[in-house]
DNA sequence: GACAGGTAGTGCGAGATCGTAGCATCGGAG
DNA sequence: CTCCGATGCTACGATCTCGCACTACCTGTC
């Protein structure tokens, strides 16, 4: 009978895909801009997240966390060793891979960028209807349930 | 007292944005591959559903759409309209601009790539705890609270 | 212990992103 | 009507992304 308002059409673009693609690009837009003054900008900002909760991580663990190609890891590698931000120590136990650490001037450059993120973190949660708990809680289900699709293929 | 498992440290790289960063990239990866064999990838998939939604849009439109910048849109025009999916139709009262549409090409093109957008999508929403429409409606109220944000600067 | 297939990371190059600068046009002030 | 600041879009170029092809190494089998 289809009588709900609920999309149920084929070519309704609303779906938690789509909204997600949308709130992610208006969230690296925002750190952008709020980054811009730092010497991070939103994706640096992120990976050194990564690795500074990692403590020690292999380029590989590091892709598969950020859904991102090894080929562009390898490049921000490239980049962030190049700034002095990241150190590479040998890997204990296979000598194709090493692991990535923050130095202390990476560790710096975190925390100093994080003067300009949390403001706009701050300022996104005071906008939120609800507690900023729940939304995240939604988005690790979206997540989970994304790996649990990507394995099925 | 500090006594919940519940993040409440400075360098606790988990929070709604970061979160929605690393749902995103996993949701575009998934997309990615499922659209592999499709003639669009999962960026383009995507505005082409703005697109076939909305009609008619200029391309600032479309960029306050994708929080993208004037120019990245204006690389996506040209290389949509080279490949004969989008025409770009005069604006009424605006010589500066114009006025998007998608060819028939474009929404067939689009509606075969969603052939495997759908199963894709499916799968992500059968793995979720919980109706899809709640996770949907609290990554909009972000969205919202993300738009609200950028505008206090 | 040698070999085969799988896995980790990288060089390269085609194409994408987006900041800067620049042009055309709009719209309001006088 | 004539300015002039604001706005819409694009050319260009520096930088980034990522598929393909390749090397080095690991691991299980015989």
């Amino acid at each position: 009978m289809r009588d709900r308002s609920s999309p149920v059409d084929g070519d309704d673009p609303s779906n938690v895909l789509f909204e997600t693609w949308l709130t992610a690009r208006a969230a690296i837009a925002l750190l952008d801009r709020a980054l811009a003054s730092a010497d991070l900008d939103a994706e640096d900002f992120a990976v050194y997240s990564v690795l500074r909760q990692a403590g020690e991580i292999s380029p590989g663990e590091l892709a598969r966390w950020m859904s991102a190609p090894a080929t562009t890891v390898s490049s921000h590698v490239k980049r962030l060793v190049a700034r002095g931000h990241v150190r590479q120590v040998p890997h204990p136990g296979d000598r194709r891979s090493y692991r990535l650490t923050l130095t202390d001037a990476g560790q710096h450059a975190h925390t100093s960028a994080g003067q300009h993120f949390l403001p706009a973190l701050a300022a996104v949660e005071a906008a939120l209807p609800r507690p900023a708990g729940d939304v995240q809680q939604a988005l690790r289900e979206l997540h989970g349930a994304i790996g649990v699709a990507a394995e099925r293929v």
